[in-house]
DNA sequence: TCTGGGGTCCTAGGACCC
DNA sequence: TCTGGGGTCCTAGGACCC
């Protein structure tokens, strides 16, 4: 069984621990330079402010409501954070901590797995002032789902969703947007084909899934028809890239202004990198227009990755590079209002490509391939494999008997080494 | 006037090698 | 000279998460 443990409001909460003046009141924070809202305690969320939203848009509601404001303070929360974690670490076998304010944990083979989490809910109020929400189920994406009603519905903020007949009904009436891995594109491309409900998409066939959302998505179904996909990935990983970047205070438009501003992010990279023991190999910077002025015609992105000759996390190599990168994207016509570095690691890459001479028109022979795809996907999970399709119709005739028998030898062989 | 920062994974195509 | 089979590596972009 997968508990989810997730904090209510969690930059806002944090903020009423340390200012016990608006615990009644309502409290967002802000982003980088007050942009916009990024966290809303529970009375800010009832007026009407949205997550994301620019912060100028609801200046009179602030006003008007005697909304406390504060400034994000990433320290504050980061101590906040590992305090959490330690309690609920020290409650199950297993914890994936997923993010800030989130942490995945094994509570199987618990006799009483609600009045377990009651209690942990208890301690972590108790010890750190935090409020969390836990929801239980046997794969993440329902124990994601089980998180939102504890949050939502139920007082205790405990929730266990196990019962088939439950977890049918509450599908039904939970819209395909609140699932965690379909965002607003993949909405509004299932609203074309009608699935309005998670429980909708639980209805299309596999193969369906696969081809409008990718082996992610048909993994994120098969968590939802209860059919664990995602395993609890408990043992800490480096970051395998690390981006350092800021939206500016005013924008500028020199390059010594771009270069001054890359030179501190990139300096903080080589920091990141240092901190968690790894190496950059590749690094690539951007420098953004604001997209939301329309008067700039030339909108623009500059973005340049380059290979490091030798790894490095030092900061001086990683500055230098960076700048010689800003000089080949650098354009003086344009206004820049963000810039930013990505250092990455070089990650082997995990693809295998079979090659065919293959007719896209006979659908048996796709099917087949399809299939094989699917075995080697289900097996190897990360690995990729591909067809190369060539219609040309002479050479197909001419190899046509020597395909299937082709295919299918070349894919047992394969999976006969890799395994 | 004012719109965040930091990540992950997958797809698809192309260049090039023997 | 052309075709085939078996590969590697890279780039760019799209989708998602908190």
């Amino acid at each position: 069984m997968i508990a989810l443990a997730d904090c209510n409001n969690f930059y806002a909460s944090c903020e009423r621990v340390f200012n016990p003046m608006v615990r009644s009141k309502p409290v967002v924070v802000l982003s980088n330079n007050d942009g916009c809202v990024i966290a809303r305690s529970n009375e800010a969320k009832a007026l009407g402010i949205q997550m994301g939203a620019p912060a100028f848009k609801h200046r009179h509601i602030f006003e008007k409501h005697g909304v406390e404001i504060f400034s994000t303070n990433f320290a504050l929360y980061g101590d906040f954070s590992s305090r959490v974690m330690s309690i609920l670490a020290e409650s199950a076998p297993q914890i994936e901590i997923y993010s800030i304010d989130e942490a995945f944990m094994d509570y199987s083979g618990l006799p009483d797995p609600v009045e377990h989490a009651q209690n942990v809910r208890c301690r972590v109020k108790q010890w750190t002032g935090i409020p969390v929400s836990i929801g239980l189920a046997e794969t993440k994406t329902l124990a994601k789902v089980a998180n939102r009603i504890a949050k939502k519905e139920i007082e205790s903020n405990i929730f266990h969703l196990y019962c088939p007949y439950d977890i049918k009904d509450y599908l039904k009436k939970l819209p395909v947007s609140k699932l965690w891995g379909v965002g607003r594109h993949y909405t509004r491309k299932l609203e074309l084909y009608g699935i309005r409900t998670a429980h909708e998409l639980t209805q299309r066939s596999d193969s369906w899934i696969q081809k409008h959302m990718s082996v992610v998505g048909l993994k994120m179904v098969k968590e939802l028809r209860g059919v664990p996909c995602f395993d609890l990935e408990t043992i800490w990983q480096r970051k395998q890239s690390i981006c350092t970047s800021r939206t500016f205070g005013e924008e500028v438009q020199h390059f010594s202004q771009l270069a001054q501003a890359l030179s501190t992010y990139a300096a903080m990279c080589g920091t990141k990198l240092r901190k968690q023991g790894s190496c950059a190999g590749i690094i690539t910077i951007f420098i953004l227009t604001n997209p939301f002025k329309h008067q700039y015609r030339n909108n623009y992105k500059g973005i340049r990755t380059i290979r490091l000759i030798t790894p490095t996390n030092d900061s001086l190599e990683i500055v230098s590079a960076s700048i010689a990168a800003l000089r080949s994207i650098y354009r003086s016509d344009c206004i820049y209002k963000k810039a930013g570095i990505i250092a990455s690691e070089i990650v082997p890459q995990s693809q295998v490509q079979l090659s065919f001479i293959d007719d896209i028109r006979d659908i048996k022979k796709r099917q087949h391939l399809m299939q094989a795809e699917e075995a080697v996907n289900d097996r190897y999970g990360k690995m990729k494999v591909r067809f190369a399709v060539n219609g040309y119709e002479r050479k197909w005739q001419l190899k046509q008997e020597r395909l299937s028998s082709c295919y299918t030898t070349q894919m047992s062989e394969l999976l006969r080494v890799r395994a």
